[in-house]
DNA sequence: TAATTTAGCTAAAACGTTTTATTATGTGCA
DNA sequence: TGCACATAATAAAACGTTTTAGCTAAATTA
């Protein structure tokens, strides 16, 4: 049996005002309100000395705000995933805000079931690494004029706010570095997905495969793999067909680990002699044989400026003109991977 | 401007029955209530039709519930906890709750505050992986009937609900295995914290001390670490006055990964010679040089059975008598970094 | 026929807030 | 005296549900 919390009646009933100046009161409009300072007192008074906690979803109900956020990303045991998920608790926080996490395992149905349940809940906002076919339930968040920002990719040519990084110009820059430590013969192992942020690091490679005037290699794995045994027999198989290989572009943190277990494994030599660049930084990296060289995606900065986006929506009264859109720029933390062979022990 | 969205009020206007027969019909009691076939098919084909979902928060208002949990870690970004994170999820969703995830940082401090946050929102039940000092914080909460359970660490002879591991056998089974492959000079490292998981996990190692005789060398870390860089240090020196060590067992994932940093750059030739074992598993681990065997807390099992009790206790009408507890076993996964000299390459 | 039961539905209270509109009282001024 | 006006407070509606208690008409029973 639960105990029944205080209510702001039960505080009028004790004091001997109304419900009314209670609330003005705790809402910090005495004055405005022209409540005395003596019932003022006595009011904050009172409720410091009971502790009292005003009911929150009353006030949501009444106010039609839940100062609840939703992050949706693909998976949040994913370090990227996570990482972004610890920042955006911070800063969430500290605009009064929680923060509703969801995986939506980069399916689409998964993604509207989401949508659809926290929709229901009247969360104040959306913030969505999309999966690639979800255009139009993002659509529809907006028609009902609820604040979406998306992160990380976003669909070519939609009036929406987003948050992502140059893509193409990280995997061009990955490459560039390959090619300046000796590594003339790269491939590029991605998922076959049409997600702008893989089409843009895909763009950068083809790009530099024409500049520096290598044969493209590319290895696109299925968008839904069935296992991480599918993934490394499929990789393995890759290897063994491309013996010429000096290099490899990964283009997802995942895609690497996978990568790696098979170099490991039944390559063991190979690993050494590989350079090899990974999109998305992850703190083991650094101690693997070799450390492996990584394209860092900002992910501070990128939950900052999604929030800022977000904050804008929430707090406009009507949709205003014009989406706000920010391309920030990555970093590359150069490891032993990517050393020339000349140099390595 | 946001559209006002369709309410019970809405339908039963448009419906020409009452909101409460509305309600019935939609909360599933049509029959026992006896509303008529006809007008319980009349509202149900209209509510599909125009696609209406109830304002939860006004359920939530009305029946006490919010459907939302609460899984309070030490951080969500660290994977053992993402890892838990995104198995409570899917378990919570499977029974039509969220859950709010939130970081303590190991913090007192913080662990109060997040939860007098979440308590003012009436959340319907706590999860939580708790810092050292807030027995008390969580004596409230039982006192208040919100339904606890602790994950990973417990208050020694508090009467509350818990899951864990046998953390005394698992170091100890960690020890065995050392031993078993020549490694008869072990140490420890660990924080320094009187947290009862660390504390099973100390044990464990002392028990074996004893028993195979070799004399015990214990690294205890503080418990606030103020930088990963003051970290390494610490544990640089510790490895330069130690140099009769064979082995290491790292107490937690964290210290792992900074034992891992200092010997691959300081002791380059020793991090192939020690035998190292860490508590909790990471997929990179396996494609380190050497991959680290780990002791692998059956996280699944750890989320399934804390939701039972969790799920006892929301379902309770009234705080029935004895807590549970659940202590479940580690299993070893043994690769390179403690294989008998002799065996390595 | 009158009393009782049943079927089918609904009015209204309640959850705990916020907010709009209103009241009561006193004060200054012509 | 009468009017305007400021001050200090409040009553009541509203948010969108759930649920208790009750109402009406028809059917059954005595």
């Amino acid at each position: 049996m639960k105990k029944k919390r205080v209510s702001i009646k039960d505080i009028a009933k004790h004091l001997n005002v109304s419900v009314t100046t209670v609330s003005f009161v705790l809402n910090g409009k005495a004055k405005e309100k022209r409540i005395s300072e003596e019932v003022t007192n006595k009011i904050l008074d009172y409720v410091k000395k009971i502790n009292y906690k005003p009911n929150q979803l009353a006030q949501s109900l009444r106010t039609g705000q839940s100062k609840i956020l939703v992050l949706m990303v693909e998976d949040i045991s994913n370090y990227f995933f996570s990482k972004l998920a610890r920042v955006f608790e911070d800063l969430a926080y500290e605009k009064g805000y929680k923060v509703l996490f969801c995986s939506n395992e980069n399916s689409d149905k998964k993604s509207i079931e989401l949508i659809d349940l926290f929709n229901e809940r009247q969360v104040d906002g959306f913030i969505i690494i999309p999966s690639a076919g979800i255009e139009n339930k993002i659509k529809s968040l907006q028609q009902q004029n609820i604040p979406v920002v998306l992160l990380d990719r976003f669909f070519e040519g939609m009036e929406i706010g987003y948050v992502g990084i140059d893509n193409r110009y990280a995997s061009r820059q990955g490459i560039d570095h390959l090619n300046m430590n000796g590594f003339n013969s790269p491939a590029f192992v991605s998922i076959d997905v049409q997600q702008t942020q893989m089409l843009g690091r895909l763009e950068g490679y083809q790009e530099a495969a024409k500049e520096y005037s290598f044969k493209e290699k590319k290895l696109l794995l299925p968008y839904n793999l069935k296992s991480n045994e599918q993934g490394r027999e499929i990789l393995k198989k890759f290897f063994n067909e491309n013996p010429e290989l000096d290099s490899i572009l990964f283009a997802t943190n995942y895609l690497t680990q996978l990568g790696l277990e098979v170099l490991k494994n039944d390559f063991p030599e190979k690993i050494h002699q590989l350079g090899i660049i990974t999109f998305d930084d992850n703190a083991l990296f650094s101690i693997c044989t070799p450390a492996i060289t990584a394209i860092c995606q900002p992910i501070e900065n990128m939950a900052k400026e999604t929030m800022n986006i977000l904050f804008q929506l929430i707090n406009k009264p009507t949709q205003s003109t014009g989406f706000q859109n920010k391309i920030l720029k990555t970093s590359l933390e150069v490891r032993e991977s990517t050393k020339a062979l000349i140099e390595r022990v």
